[in-house]
DNA sequence: ATGGTTGTGTTACAA
């Protein structure tokens, strides 16, 4: 059994005690990281290793940046989506991994709308959709998780109304999430909890943690290969409880062994 | 209440 996890952590650097224990307690086989915020030399790579994880980064000063922590070695990299040779923000990584192939997804968050902002999102989505109908086409197992930036569904969120003018709920923008599930990929979490009132993300202002004013736009998106291996999902609310945290939870799934598989 | 908080090679901007 792999299990899997993705976490927006909101700077790894400002990070890295949240990170370091809860890489030790949850002790993830493959960690997804975005918004590690650092440039790949400054990524704290020696913490990490001594936890025998191996890093593929695709880092960037300031903003974004993505990261594949693995306990297995990591092959076949790629940084950054096809037809994005002109983008500078870092927001997607790949590797194969434990028999896996795995992303590491930053979606823009688009904000405001209309704008510039938004269109890229945008355009990033078709990319995104774009490449994934490409790894389709070698029918192996796959998981691609992320900050999507995208609520799904009205009940993804706290209050759908505070929210009608956000990039994360626009029409287009899930129309373009629901277009990249309709390729043939599963949302682990939505998959197997169908009820609303789970989240991923809360704003630190307002005391929105304790309120629950969450929001759930962290997903894990699966090839049908790795779909039928599913085994379960969900979101660990424990980090986002502790102090100096992240304004993300992680989000983890496990995946059956091929050989495990009868 | 057009607020609030966190992060960044910051002092404006992104989320």
């Amino acid at each position: 059994m792999t299990k899997i996890a993705t976490w927006n952590v909101n700077s790894v650097r400002a990070r890295l005690p949240r990170v370091l224990e809860w890489l030790k307690e949850f002790s993830p086989d493959v960690a997804l990281l975005q918004e590690i915020k650092v440039i790949d030399e400054n990524f704290p790579k020696m913490e990490i290793e001594d936890l025998g994880y191996n890093l593929a980064i695709h880092g960037q000063k300031t903003y974004n940046g993505v990261a594949i922590l693995s306990k297995s070695p990591i092959e076949d990299i790629r940084r950054g989506l096809p037809g994005e040779t002109l983008d500078e923000q870092a927001r997607y990584i790949e590797g194969l991994t434990n028999g896996l192939r795995v992303a590491s997804i930053y979606l823009p968050n688009g904000n405001p709308v209309p704008g510039e902002k938004f269109d890229y999102k945008l355009s990033w989505m078709d990319r995104l959709i774009s490449h994934t109908a490409d790894l389709l086409k070698n029918d192996e197992a796959f998981v691609l998780g992320g900050d999507y930036n995208v609520i799904p569904a009205d009940i993804d969120c706290y209050e759908p109304a505070r929210w009608i003018d956000d990039a994360l709920c626009q029409p287009e923008s899930r129309r373009r999430f629901r277009s990249l599930l309709n390729l043939g990929l599963t949302e682990a979490f939505r998959a197997l909890h169908p009820g609303p009132g789970c989240y991923s993300y809360w704003d630190y202002t307002g005391g929105a943690w304790q309120k629950d004013f969450g929001i759930r736009i962290d997903h894990i998106l699966l090839s049908p290969q790795a779909s039928d291996r599913l085994i379960n999902c969900d979101i660990d609310k424990t980090p986002r409880g502790k102090e100096k945290p992240s304004d993300h939870t992680p989000v983890w799934c496990e995946i059956e062994n091929k050989e495990d598989i009868f």
